[in-house]
Order: structure tokens, then sequence, then C-alpha cells
DNA sequence: TTGTGAAATGACAACGTTGTCATTTCGTTA
DNA sequence: TAACGAAATGACAACGTTGTCATTTCACAA
């Protein structure tokens, strides 16, 4: 069979059984409108019948660009997928591919190897999904071809970031509680090394401050359940404690069993606020109030920074996307 | 400057400016010991100092491959970070990197749609993610020279396909019930439309029927808490209802509140099991026992098995990824 | 019919690599 | 020193597209 000759069809092979040109080929592609119809449809049954498929590698040589964006998760945790998903249906939209590579698990690399890295794959720009602290991130350089934009909470000298507002977002329940009449908020932290720990942490000390409250010293967690009730057992102790704010939605409800189970009630007792905005999932009528970030949201923005930023690979700029409290009932007012 | 002279620096450049040829460039990249020693030292300071950086589309092009393996995820949900995650590791280690796309929101794609388009894509091989149903599966041919593997749990007439073992997971947690003495297993179902709980029903059912137990009605839940807890209400005022089987954790909770609301003591009055061990992280000192899937390792037998076949894509295999039973204390032995 | 300008098509080079094969250089031995 | 074989290097074509520019075909008016 005609079919089985060669292992790939290329326009010249279409041309010939069109009985046409190359290049008309290639215009049928590219600009349909510029050949008559007749020719169009003589060149389409061809492409048909041989299985064409255009070859990516020789188009991208030509153009000397690939469509195609690069992701570098260095960390892919719970939150990552609808991030990835605003990257992906970004990407989608604006007709660009994604071409991803991943962190090893125990590997240690920095943002230099990953632009190294990158640049050996097909990529137009592209986009690093950092959430802890990496060696070289202050010295970091990204190539000049090569728009860059890392999504992080810390500025970057030299190339574009975009961030979720996870400072304002601590901030925000913050204010939210001492609206409320409560006079001193305590909290619960992630583990150690992450930024989006340190950063709510950042956000409800200043909120604190800048009312003249002295923080109290926060507690330490690690994001599950179980550390959550730990620091609950604790608190459940401190007369003062009327507010707690855990960062995350996990500790906050090991927090309020612990309170529970020493006989206090949330929130007539003690108030408590939680952030991402899960636990409806998995408790049933949560009464957990909230502050959720828009990770999609949070793609999106990245994916289209990059592409803005094709033309001018060196331009820079910062993003930060808020935060949203989702109220339910877990914090009383005082002041009522 | 004479870097500024040009916008991409090719190997002839580098040539140019190490003062050999074209061709021993190439050599000092891919066959570095046949290339005397102080002449690559030459070409790499050449290299150093212009900045180049070997051309993807152009080397591509020569070789007839692109070392990037597909993903299209047609879903994107919690557990697919982890098999993203093994996917990624697999391509990693073996060389490869992932492209990706993804079925947008609202959009109906198709088999064939998504091999169309990422036959434009620079890939030797890729993996659908399918995790529903889709109109044209039993219809669809993948391309004879992109190999190309499903993770789904139904079998595939031509394509290759991946699967945990969801059936044989609800089989075993029924056993695991059965074994123990009860004489019956109620089952909360995830969305109707989602394959995953269907295959978890016919497990169920399966193993019911193995014993000669006539499965009594199913009830239909959304995966989310709320639904596990309407579930919990009905099944509080069954007399004959000792174990629960739900689709997930976050309904099995829902159930587990919902008994307990209900005055009945789990797993005193009513065992219960759930899938994919997932409440630990959210419930202090969690008992409910469940079954795991690995999708890590999940994704990584999919993605060995198109490195395998990349060679002969036509060749087909099925892989199913078992489960494994994570016992706490949320089941109680009636022989006991 | 012929002439005209616009529309449609084609020939050829170029993108930046790697494979093939020829040539040069080198270290050794006669 | 000459001759030799092995090691190192180079010249050139090829991969499958698209851009440039030249050529052919067409519809229409004179």
């Amino acid at each position: 069979m005609a079919t089985m000759d060669k292992k790939n069809v290329s326009m010249n092979d279409v041309a010939v059984a069109a009985g046409v040109s190359l290049k008309t080929v290639s215009r049928v592609i590219n600009e349909p409108d510029s050949v008559r119809e007749s020719t169009r449809d003589k060149v389409h049954s061809a492409m048909e019948a041989l299985g064409f498929r255009a070859n990516f590698a020789a188009r991208s040589l030509k153009l000397g660009r690939y469509g195609c964006i690069g992701v570098v998760m260095f960390h892919l945790s719970g939150g990552a997928v609808d991030m990835i998903d605003g990257i992906a249906d970004a990407a989608e939209e604006r007709g660009f591919a994604l071409t991803m590579i991943k962190k090893r698990a125990g590997e240690k690399m920095t943002l230099a190897e990953a632009a190294r890295r990158m640049s050996q794959l097909p990529v137009d720009g592209m986009i690093f999904n950092l959430r802890q602290m990496v060696d070289d991130f202050d010295t970091f350089e990204a190539p000049k071809d090569l728009k860059t934009v890392i999504i992080t909470p810390m500025e970057h000298p030299t190339c574009s970031t975009v961030s979720d507002d996870q400072e304002g977002g601590a901030r925000m329940a913050c204010e939210y509680f001492l609206n409320r009449g409560h006079k001193n908020v305590y909290f619960v932290s992630g583990k150690k090394e992450s930024l989006s720990s340190q950063c709510r942490m950042k956000g409800w000390r200043a909120a604190l401050e800048a009312r003249g409250i002295e923080p109290p010293g926060p507690l330490q967690g690690d994001w599950n359940a179980d550390s959550g009730y730990a620091a609950g057992l604790v608190l459940a102790d401190k007369p003062d404690c009327t507010a707690v704010l855990a960062a995350n939605d996990c500790m906050a409800n090991g927090v309020m069993m612990a309170l529970r189970d020493k006989g206090l009630s949330v929130p007539d007792d003690v108030s408590v606020i939680g952030f991402d905005d899960e636990l409806y999932k998995t408790i049933p009528n949560s009464i957990l109030t909230s502050v959720k970030f828009r990770h999609r949201e949070l793609g999106v923005r990245a994916l289209n920074e990059v592409v803005a930023g094709l033309e001018a690979p060196s331009s820079r700029s910062r993003t930060l996307v808020s935060g949203v409290l989702v109220e339910r009932s877990s914090v009383k007012d005082l002041r009522a």
C-alpha cells in the first residue's frame, strides 16, 4: 500500500499526490484563503488519504517559535491542581501548549538549573512555581530571550512575579476578628520552610501591630489536623484566647476539635478562621470561616503575564491576586 | 558587543569563534570523547562566551524525535496531582519532558480530537487521563506512529490502558466487612457520571453477590461530606445496617457524623470504610479505615508503558495497580 | 481576439542541527 | 626519515517546513 512506503508523510508527498507544488500545500494550511477552492479540495483530499500531519520541528525551526510555555514545578501540592488548571486553560485560549518539568523529590534544584533545562526544550517563555526558598533566588538572571515569570510571594530583582496576596489575606482575617471586638488573635502556623506559612504569619503579625497589639507567640504546626489539635489543647488553657487564626483549614479543624474536647464551644467561647476554604468538602455542615485564594486565577495571571512579555522578555511586573474571606459562623461578634 | 549582533547563537557561530568546524561543535555536545581535549576546551569557552544554547527544533527535526511525552488531562481533580507527580518523575528519570494540554471546562473533547491536537505538538507518545466516559471511546484508533496509553478503568480495543484496580479495592473492602461477620454492606456512591464511582460500586456488588447476598439499593452521593451526611441519616434508620462502604473519605465522614448525631456509635453500632485515605489530613485522630490507591504509581506505570511502546506503537497491554486497605478502627469484628 | 492587472501558483533558499564519508593530523614503527 | 594505521576533524547533504520573489493563470475590458 502507498501509505506503508514511508514512515512520515511530508508536505512534498502531499504535493505530489495532489499534483501541486510544495508551497501550495503550505498555503492551504497557513493561508487557505489565498488558494483557489478547487485546489484546496485536491490538497485536502490528498492530506486525508495520506494521513498527513504537519511536522512540529520543521515548522518551529522555520518560524523561530514553538507555541509552548514551559512550566517548572518546584513543588507539587494540593492547591497546585487549580493553578495548573488555570495556566492550562489560559494557555489553551491563547493557542499555547504547556511543556512541564518537575523538581524530583530530594533533588535540589536552583532557578539557574531549571532555566538551563527549560532552554533545551521547546518553549517561548516559562513559569516557575516556587513555594519554598531556593539558594540562588536573588542572584538568578533569566535568559534574555526567554520571558520568565515566577510564582512566589517574594519580590524578584529582575523577573516578573505573580502571587496570591497571602499576607493581605491574613491581615484581612485578623482585622475581621479585631473589628468584631476581639482583643487578640493567636496563630497556628504551617511547616516552617513554607513561604505560604511565613507570609500568612507576617500578615497576622502586621495586622495586630497596626493596632498596637503585641502578637502572642505563634504555635508551630505542620498543615495536618493532628498538629492543629495539639495547638488547640494548648490554646484551650489560655484564658485570653478568644480568636485563633490557623494557617490552613485542616489545622483549624484540629483546633476546633481540641477546643470542643476541652469543653469549649466554637464560636461561643473561641472564634476560629482558617485558610483555603476546603473543610466543607470533608465536614458536613461546616461552620468554619476561611480565607480562600483563587489559585486558578493565579495560574491565569501567570500565563497571561508570560504571553504579554514574549516580545519584551526583560520587562518586569508584580501581580498580586487577592484572597476572599468566605464567611460562615465560626467567628463570634463580641460587640453584640 | 559581539553578543548583541545576532538574535540566536548557532553552532556555526560557536564554530567560527572557536576556530573549528560546525561538526566539531556538534561532536563536543553529542560525543565529547571523540574530540581532543584541547579542542573541546576551546569550543566550551566559545559556547560560554556566546551564550550558546542548542536549538530544540533543529535537533528534533534531524533526529526525528522530541524527547517529550504528551499528556492530555480530560479531567483535573484532586488525585491528579499525585498522578502527574508520578508521570513527571518517571519522565524525568527516562530523560523525557512532558507536553500537556487540557480539556477546557464545558468543552466536549473526544479522543480523536485530543489525538489530533497532540499530533501537532512535539511528542513521541501520549497519555490520556480519562475519568469519564467519552463518545468515541470504542471507535477511537490512535495514530499509528504515536504510542498511546489511556488511563481509564475501561478496557480499550486497541490502545494500552492503565488503571487503579478500583473494582478490586471495593471488593477487598467488602470482604473485609464480610470476613468480620457482617451480613450485609450498604454503599454510598459518588457522582453518577464518574467512572471511579461506577467501578467501586461494581466491586461492592460483585463481592456481595459472590457470597449470595442481595446488594441493598445504593445511596446516591456527590463526593462531598454533606451528601454523605444525608445518606447517613437514612442509614441510621435501617436496623440491618451494620456496615457502610462510602465511595470516598469525605462522604464516609459525613456518614459517620450523621450516625453520631442519631446516637449511633462508629464502630460499635455501625462500621464504615471509605476510599482515598485522606481523612487523617483533616480530622484529628481519624479512625476511618480506607482503601487507598497509589496514584503516583499509576502515573509511573503509565509513563513507563508509553516509553516501552515507543518502538512498537501498536502493541497493547493492560495494567492494573492494586489498592491498599489502610486499617484503622472504624470496623468492628462481629465475631469477637 | 488581445491586453491588462490581479490572483494563484511555483522554484528555491534558508532555518540549525546531525549523519555520511572524505580528509587531515598524529603517534608509532620500520 | 618514510610509511603506516588510527584518531581527529571537516565538507556537504539532509531533515520538513515557510519566506521571497518570479512566474503562470485567470477574469475582464478594450
